[in-house]
RNA sequence: GCCCGGGUAGCUCAGGGGUAGAGCAGCGGAUUGAAAAUCCGCGUGUCGGUGGUUCGAUUCCGCCCCCGGGCA
């Protein structure tokens, strides 16, 4: 695939613009004062969303979700982009991704990714094992068994991987398994391959918000308060109508059980926000350290208070933005 | 004023004559199709103050202070 755009104009090669960090660093801003900037110089700029929350149909306020407003009149894609009935996952969205860049390019627009999600930009860049679908009927068995039996079972299918694992992480020991009985490879042997990374194709400009925490951390309890006042419960309340898995992504985001507890009255506002608050917090903290450990030393970081736009922009984004 | 119950880690609390331990918070870390998920690691604090008993007190006793409840 070649880009279209004329000669005389020659910027890097399938820029893509990525702006990652912890929830509620305000990197959403940060992207569309980016759009606006690249608008300017001509090109068009599109933001595609990178977080495993803000994909859900279902979660608009809960995720934190741009408004149009916020949009700012930059075009906005993969927001809401899933319905909440079918669970996304990294691989899914990166397949997605990829399109959508590659589409971006042949338009001549510069794709910015924003989200918080760090394991769907690593398998966006990085590519990942190309395991097909698991057989439904297996995964349900797989995950309806008890943590125990679960990894008992491991190991013996898969004894090098439930090595590996700690007996205690239902998660992906049900994942080994599910892998292993559905397409009786393990694995790790699945897992010495992998494909659809995109970064040998793109030239990227990557950003990381690494806010300080506290300051991060006021932002999150003061947020997740808002959140209640500005239609959260009337949010959960359809979601909750629709008598979903609750096992599935959307039912488990930060915010859901938490709200229906509280509608369910099983617990008081007052609560609700403190326990909200609190899982925000917890998760902000994941999040900083994914993005301190797992990703390039070499990608810019930004380490002060996210205030008014005090980003330097054309510094760090030198190559995608001349002024 | 009297009676009872408390005062132990940032918070909630457990423990008990040989200077103390859980959960949560906080901090650090892991992270290959649920990742806003799933896990792992990190606990020195005048045990309210002060006298006394004791080889030894945070633990027992006295007094004082503070908090909660009750009686006046």
């Amino acid at each position: 695939m070649t880009t279209k755009s004329s000669p005389e104009k020659k910027g890097p090669e399938r820029p893509v613009a990525l702006i990652a960090g912890p929830t509620a660093s305000g990197k959403s801003a940060v992207a569309v004062e980016l759009a606006k900037r690249i608008e300017k110089q001509g090109s068009k700029a599109v933001i595609l969303n990178a977080d495993s929350a803000q994909v859900y149909a279902d979660l608009g306020v809960l995720s934190a979700r741009p408004t149009e407003d916020e949009m700012g009149g930059i075009e906005h894609r993969l927001f809401g982009a899933w319905d909440g009935a079918v669970a996304c996952s990294a691989a899914r969205w990166a397949e997605v991704a990829r399109e959508e860049i590659a589409q971006c390019h042949e338009a001549g627009a510069v794709p910015i990714l924003v989200g918080g999600t760090g394991m769907y930009m690593k398998v966006l860049l990085e590519g990942i094992a190309p395991i097909p679908e698991i057989d439904p009927t297996i995964r349900e068995q797989v995950r309806a068994l008890p943590i125990e039996t679960a990894h008992a079972a491991l190991m013996i299918e898969d004894p090098e991987r439930a090595t590996l694992l700690e007996p205690t992480d239902s998660q992906r020991i049900a994942r080994a398994l599910e892998v292993k009985r559905s397409t009786g490879v393990t694995l790790g042997d699945w897992q010495l391959a992998k494909t659809g990374g995109v970064s040998d194709e793109i030239t990227l400009f990557p950003l990381i918000l690494l806010p300080p925490r506290e300051w991060l951390y006021e932002r999150c309890d003061r947020r997740f308060a808002e959140m209640l006042e500005h239609g959260a419960m009337t949010e959960v309340e359809a979601l909750l109508a629709r008598e979903l898995d609750p096992d599935l992504p959307v039912m488990r985001a930060i915010g859901v059980p938490e709200i229906a507890a509280l509608l369910a009255e099983e617990a008081t506002k007052e609560e609700t926000i403190e326990v909200g608050a609190q899982a925000t917090r917890n998760y902000a903290k994941r999040q900083y350290t994914w993005f301190r450990r797992q990703t390039d030393a070499d990608w810019t970081r930004v380490t002060d208070a996210i205030e008014s736009q005090n980003i330097a922009y054309e510094d760090i984004f030198e190559g995608l933005l001349r002024s």
